[in-house]
RNA sequence: CGGGAUGUAGCGCAGCCUGGUAGCGCACUUGUCUGGGGGACAAGGGGUCGUAGGUUCGAAUCCUGCCAUCCCGACCA
């Protein structure tokens, strides 16, 4: 992408709404803008980063064995009236009404509609277990929006489904989202740790939120340190064994949120390894066996020929907060440092006095090139001074950066240099050209 | 919803107290010089001062209502 096409309103000033570090720097980055209260457009830088997030944790979910669909935003009054859940859910749910004068709500989330839709179509056991999924914009009209993107009442979900025979094939369903939650975590350079959660309104007796560790994070956070750097199973994972283990691994050492926090078990932990801090939830997961079921009379078949109620669990990722999240995690004074994973583009070019001879061909020709191995590349064709062009490449992330000047150029030479490591090299066009695509290679 | 604050050009702000031609920096346009870390100079363009009333000869400025946005708290992917 030609930055000279493109449309990427960089703010050289911090708006002065924005009090976290995410927050502002997604809005000078342009990547967002708000539009009301906790609601905001996607400009197109940002909305290649929610696309990549999105289908990082997509290609997890798939790995795990559960199935996208979509439903849609707006759903009917009725469905939650017959969860009971019309009423409890409060002033959180947008409720809307249509010309007829029926009842509608913009969907804070999804449960009742996808057990209706569910158990319209499943009967027997023969079916199950069964986990479908999707990714949908949601809303929840939040009594105090703020920091961006991390607490918006107009959100990004990925919300996935589990439907069993028993609680033992739940549980199994659990573990399978629990470690491919892990996986889609890592893939995004974060450090995810699952914590001991509230349930919450949705009920159920089995919850762990997946936290990152941030100073701004929105709740307080107590853990054994050795579950930050945990590695997470790896994407090689057979999700047709058992995952018990892999699991128990994970929830054996004390970590939990707030809510949930035990000072007296806390304190077991050796104090060199007593972690307190803040976090960003960035996912969540339930087990609530038939709340829902038994309430919209989903049942299935058993091999006995009795019908019984399903188990089901929820598993949900916040997929435009992971944007404040990574941003949290992954920054400097400078601005955001994307990992390559999820980053906009994976190179900024840019030639130098572009009119000098031979400079603006040269960047043509690594443009090609680039594109044709397969990397996305914003190539800064513009008149922008060289500090300028600088000082927008880190701000906007991009993990690696092709420099092209006359002076190198003489040399035979362009500059590669890593936004994180700040290392820079002088190569020749088409080592930088090799060692990029190695980088893409590995990602 | 309780407490606190702010609305003046795309962004950041001054002006308001003490009413009298709406200003500064950045950004934008044109030109010249520049050209490896957010350039310099010159000349320009852009604002019903959130909104509706009120007071006044006269309101960005004083008063009242409303709206919007933000901060602290309780709630949440």
């Amino acid at each position: 992408m030609k930055r000279s096409r493109t449309f990427l309103p960089i703010l050289k000033e911090t708006p002065a709404e924005a009090k976290i570090v995410s927050h502002q720097l997604m809005l000078r980055a342009g990547l967002i803008r708000q539009t009301s209260s906790g609601i905001y457009a996607w400009l197109p830088l940002g909305l290649r980063v929610l696309k990549r997030i999105e289908q990082i944790v997509r290609e997890e979910m798939n790995r795990a064995g559960a199935i996208e669909m979509l439903m849609p935003t707006i759903q009917s009054a009725d469905l939650w009236r017959e969860s009971g859940r019309y009423d409890d859910y409060g002033k959180e749910m947008l409720r809307i009404t249509d010309r007829h004068d029926r009842d509608l709500l913009y969907g804070p989330t999804n449960e009742e509609m996808i057990t209706d839709i569910f158990k319209g179509f499943v009967k027997s056991y023969k079916d199950l277990p069964k986990n479908l999924y999707h990714i949908q914009w949601k809303f929840r009209d939040e009594i105090r929006p703020r920091f961006g993107v991390m607490r918006g009442r107009e959100f990004l979900m990925k919300d996935a489904y589990s439907f069993d025979l028993d609680e033992a094939g739940a549980r199994a369903s659990y573990n399978r989202m629990f470690l491919a939650y892990l996986n889609a975590f890592a893939r995004m350079g974060l450090k995810a740790v699952p914590m001991r959660a509230d349930t919450g309104p949705i009920g159920g007796d089995l919850s762990h939120e997946f936290i990152i560790l941030a100073e701004t994070g929105e709740s307080a956070v107590f853990c054994h340190a050795d579950l930050v750097d945990m590695p997470p199973p790896g994407l090689d994972l057979d999700f047709d064994a058992d995952l018990q283990l892999l699991v128990d691994q994970r929830t054996a050492l004390y970590a939990a949120t707030d809510e949930m926090h035990d000072e007296a078990e806390f304190a077991h932990i050796p104090a060199d390894k007593q972690l307190s801090a803040r976090g960003i939830e960035v996912g969540h997961i339930f087990y609530f066996g038939e709340k829902y079921s038994k309430a919209m009379n989903a049942a299935v078949v058993g091999p006995d020929g009795a019908e019984r109620f399903v188990h089901m669990g929820s598993y949900g990722v916040g997929i435009s907060r992971l944007l404040g999240g990574i941003i949290e995690a992954s920054h400097d004074d400078n601005g955001i440092i994307w990992p390559q994973s999820v980053a906009p583009f994976d190179v900024g070019l840019m030639g130098l006095n572009i009119d000098k001879p031979g400079v603006a061909e040269a960047c043509e020709d690594l443009y090609a090139k680039l594109q044709a191995a397969g990397l996305e590349v914003f190539f800064d064709d513009t008149g922008e001074r060289p500090g300028s062009k600088f000082a927008t490449c880190d701000l906007i992330g991009l993990p690696w950066r092709v420099v092209v000047g006359p002076k190198g150029l003489d040399k035979g030479v362009v500059e590669l240099k890593c936004r994180k490591t700040g290392e820079v090299e002088e190569l020749t066009p088409e080592a930088a050209l090799k060692k990029l695509i190695q980088t893409r290679a590995t990602i």
